[in-house]
DNA sequence: CCGGTCGTTCACACGGGGTTCACCGGAACG
DNA sequence: CGTTCCGGTGAACCCCGTGTGAACGACCGG
């Protein structure tokens, strides 16, 4: 599981807020809704940005034990926390898979389409 | 196959930083998404760096088995690799074929058309 | 009880990855 | 030169890893 950390650390991840001690995530100023599983995920993500984590890795993390063959949890969960920040922030992504490997967290500006800025 | 190295060596060849225990390459800062056999691929080169690495030595390091007559893939996945890594940092030649041989890996600059800088 | 949220699991869809094949051009060789 | 060998390259193919919607049961507050 996560080291405990102070109460009152904050983490920084491009317009994203968190506060690990109080399970509070803001995106762009608004809070975000997130259960207890999503909000480990996102925290344990966020404190190895850049890095790639394996999923066995991540369940240890914040399932607190050894992942079982088969079990697809954290795929799921990957998906919800996507959903919910890019609802947030449609402009931005943070979770990318690396097949084979697991997943990195990085602010990355999303591929949007070129709707140029000047259309019709 | 690799022989197990520590979790946190970092290997550097120009503009590359590798991390094998983290399966991430980055080149110019930016992560790039390789595959596990282009990941392996590179790992083992870059290992060898400036010495000419054998067809057969290259697949039994990566595939963890011995080299088929007539097999391909590391042809093709030298190939993949150069297209990745020329498409990173298209100055930088990084894979050498020595025909008969084998592949080298070193990062040299590679022979780009002088574009003058003073182009358009 | 009743409705809602949450975590887990399942089923299916989908795309990336690994392998193989075919074709090509260049190099080596006679 | 003509032939042969070797590596480069694009593409077809199939499988597996991952994405995704949904069902299900446990739990909780009202």
């Amino acid at each position: 599981m996560e080291a405990a950390q102070s109460q009152d650390d904050v983490l920084y991840a491009g317009e994203l807020e968190i506060r690990p001690g109080g399970g509070l995530v803001l995106a762009g100023g608004r809070a975000l809704t997130l259960s207890v599983r999503e909000f480990g995920l996102l925290v344990a993500l966020v404190r190895r940005s850049g890095r790639i984590v394996s999923r066995s890795e991540l369940y240890t993390l914040v399932w607190g034990n050894e992942l079982r063959d088969g079990d697809r949890s954290i795929d799921v969960y990957v998906h919800k926390l996507r959903v919910k920040l890019e609802t947030a922030l449609p402009a931005w992504a943070f979770i990318h898979t690396h097949v084979g490997f697991g997943y990195r967290f990085s602010p990355e500006a999303s591929h949007v389409f070129h709707n140029s800025t000047t259309s019709r």
